[in-house]
DNA sequence: GCTACATCCTCTAGTAACTAGAGGTTCAAG
DNA sequence: CTTGAACCTCTAGTTACTAGAGGATGTAGC
């Protein structure tokens, strides 16, 4: 009863992103009408909202999928769907951290720059030297930061 | 004087990763013996380094490449720089104020769990439902959380 | 029925910042 | 002189989409 766009507008998934995920298998291949048009029903847009959501918290798309599939099986216990919430929590958490020493780090770079010449300009003096900050930062790798 | 072995070790920036930044121009072709192999000096270290420790504090590389061409020009006012380094600031502010709310939205929901089966399972009900959590999170779109 | 025009279709390629691997060459130690 | 580490280039893969080409279909007004 529903077009990808009509979908898409219900539930805040722009379309080629509703595409994208029936590609990658993580929503199944919805029913087309004659001119090979895609219709949804409710089902699709459940299925839809729960991953919309889940990526808002930023679960990462294999997570969801196992998600997905452990949620159809209702009889089952939730630990593993509780571990891969915490597991979720304990990266976020990891993020937070890191991203609180970045902002640390930066604040106090640029406070110090007092705005003169590039030859005393201390954030160029910081981001050359990294004796000159604060240690908190050490071991970052992009990795920890990245999404 | 460097190989780009011996390079890697003392910057921290692995192999791939150094001839990476060569390819997309953020570090200089550099000399080669007669083998064809890389040799590096003092110089390809320290732009090396900034370009490391800029990265752990999360600019994106473009940032880099401009911050390295500003950083050149040395009796330039700084101004440029600063600009730079405001806008990642404000950038990894919003990241963090958005951390912090994934953050408190997964805490609740496996706080609120209580390990049943599927059914009831408190974390399936929460992300098949937007309605049913704190609506701070409401806005977030993946952009907004990755680095 | 006809004409716009929005929406839909598939397919390919691009994004950021690397990382992994294939298949081969060069260097350094013993 | 051999062995093995380190080097070389090149291509493709990662995540989660997004953009665009080039064309088909659906719908509203006349």
């Amino acid at each position: 009863m529903l077009s990808i766009g009509k979908l898409s507008g219900l539930t805040g998934v722009k379309v080629p992103t509703i595409r994208y995920y029936e590609q990658i298998g993580l929503l199944p291949k919805p029913e087309r009408n004659e001119g090979g048009q895609r219709i949804y029903n409710h089902t699709s847009r459940e299925r839809l909202n729960f991953i919309r959501h889940a990526r808002e918290l930023g679960f990462p798309l294999d997570d969801i999928r196992e998600l997905l599939a452990l949620s159809d099986d209702s009889d089952q216990s939730c630990d593993a769907i509780d571990a891969i919430a915490k597991r979720q929590l304990a990266e976020v958490e990891h993020r937070l951290v890191r991203l609180k020493a970045l902002h640390k780090e930066l604040e106090r770079m640029i406070v110090q720059c007092t705005c003169g010449t590039v030859q005393t300009c201390r954030v160029i003096q910081v981001l050359g030297d990294h004796g000159l900050c604060a240690a908190d930062h050490q071991k970052i790798v992009s990795h920890d930061i990245d999404q």
